[in-house]
DNA sequence: CGGGGCGTTGACTGAGATCAATTATGGTGG
DNA sequence: CCACCATAATTGATCTCAGTCAACGCCCCG
């Protein structure tokens, strides 16, 4: 967890927004403190005060909240690079909850950290920012797939997502993904019921667009796993049209798992 | 407009951050054009690359999107106060459109003010974020609403919200507001069909709770429409309990429309 | 080897979509 | 002031996607 260039953090912002080298050092001087965490494990709950950001570097996680009624909505996941409670360093309270789905790897930053780096380098400051507005773009698109996509295009369009994400940050072999998801977890994010998830799945699989056992989703057809789900990843806000795993001068070490 | 008091965002803002007379003046005039425009007509769209941040003063407008097949997803109703496009300075190309409801006023802030206030004002830069931050909750909030509730429960919600932000900004008086908002708008947001919108407001209506002709929204039982709505305004994020209305000495003259 | 979590399947139900008119309503021009 | 038009609201009939209920199988783990 030393060198700048092995932070997913550092690898993501400076995809977002150019860093210089004092920038990235900083960075990762602020993530001093490294957990680890069991699956299923509530990390944040709504209502806290948090007074440390975390920065997911490895294993994946959820935001959900539970609705009257117990029902659940999951309004996103999260993947290497990820600080999925950034919003916690400028809102005082929590407005929702932030759970593990896997066993995963998290570094802390003091939020008193996190004041001095971006008061101190605005530039810094934005790359956060940015990030945080790419999660809201995110959640307007999921609005999309909820409020106007059928439970198959939502599914697809699911599928695309996280393979976009997880390959931005060097975690997709060609179309082979981790996926922790339940059909139950999937279902909550997509507002559907898991039976509905579980019929649905059976007819991308049937589509001969995707395969999914033992937590390892293979996309087959990606272009048509894409059309299927009317994906569109501009609202990811990634610049570069090559795939990370594509670039090969750029000499972050290739790490099998 | 001249007087800083006067400005809804600097209201806004100073509700959800203290500000120094310094930043409320700086924000001031930060303001300088300002633009009327009709009702639906589109601010922004897709796919630009704005080079300004507008500031709505009177008005309403919504941000959307159209997907293929041609539905439309609305992703959010802006009120007196918001900068509906703030992420335009932190991203180059929006991902989604802007359109007017009704007609408005709007202050126009070159991105070119908006970087040099933030880099020199991080407070007042973090108070921005803040209030992009908030957008994401509501999103959050959307998208729980349209994948977990009823019809029924959805309009309720929409309406308490509405109300809340509109009342932040002292444009209620008591349980009454401006909703120019149709029925086809409604069934955008929130994921329904316009027919069916418009039985279930006939619902709300025959439960007592609301009466709504010639775009103005009376709620007649708001504690009752907040149960029906599973509404708990803790996502606004606003911090004043008293809401502005209360406050006498504030002096924004009742304008009639 | 028993139990809990996850996935799968079938049968039935229902909330909300779709289709198709019909009726206000609010401008607009004559 | 009124005819006219477009937009918005309303209503009825029908259909369907997805939810609910209820089993059952699989597999891992204690």
């Amino acid at each position: 967890m030393a060198a700048p260039n092995d932070n997913p953090l550092i690898r993501k912002l400076a995809y977002l927004h150019p860093l210089s080298d004092l920038e990235r050092e900083l960075l990762d001087k602020a993530c001093s403190r490294i957990v680890r965490v069991g699956p299923d494990q509530d990390l944040i709950n709504e209502g806290d005060r948090p007074t440390e950001c975390n920065l997911l570097l490895e294993g994946m996680t959820c935001r959900y909240k539970i609705l009257s009624e117990g029902k659940r909505q999951i309004f996103s996941f999260h993947v290497p690079g990820d600080i999925y409670d950034a919003q916690s360093f400028v809102m005082e309270v929590m407005d929702h909850s932030v759970a593990t789905l896997t066993p995963c790897t998290i570094a802390v930053i003091p939020h008193t950290t996190m004041v001095t780096i971006t008061e101190e380098h605005p530039r810094l400051a934005r790359a956060v920012w940015k990030d945080t507005l790419v999660d809201a773009s995110i959640f307007r698109e999921w609005m999309a797939s909820i409020g106007r996509r059928s439970a198959y295009q939502r599914l697809a369009h699911l599928m695309c997502e996280i393979h976009a994400r997880l390959d931005a940050v060097g975690l997709a072999t060609g179309g082979r993904i981790d996926w922790p998801i339940t059909q139950s977890e999937i279902g909550d994010a997509l507002g559907l019921s898991l039976v509905h998830v579980n019929r649905t799945l059976q007819e991308l699989r049937g589509a001969g667009l995707i395969t999914l056992k033992e937590s390892k989703l293979v996309i087959l057809d990606l272009p048509g796993l894409k059309t299927a789900g009317d994906f569109d990843p501009q609202y990811l806000h990634m610049k570069a049209r090559r795939s990370i795993s594509d670039r090969t001068g750029d000499a972050s070490e290739p790490r099998e798992r």
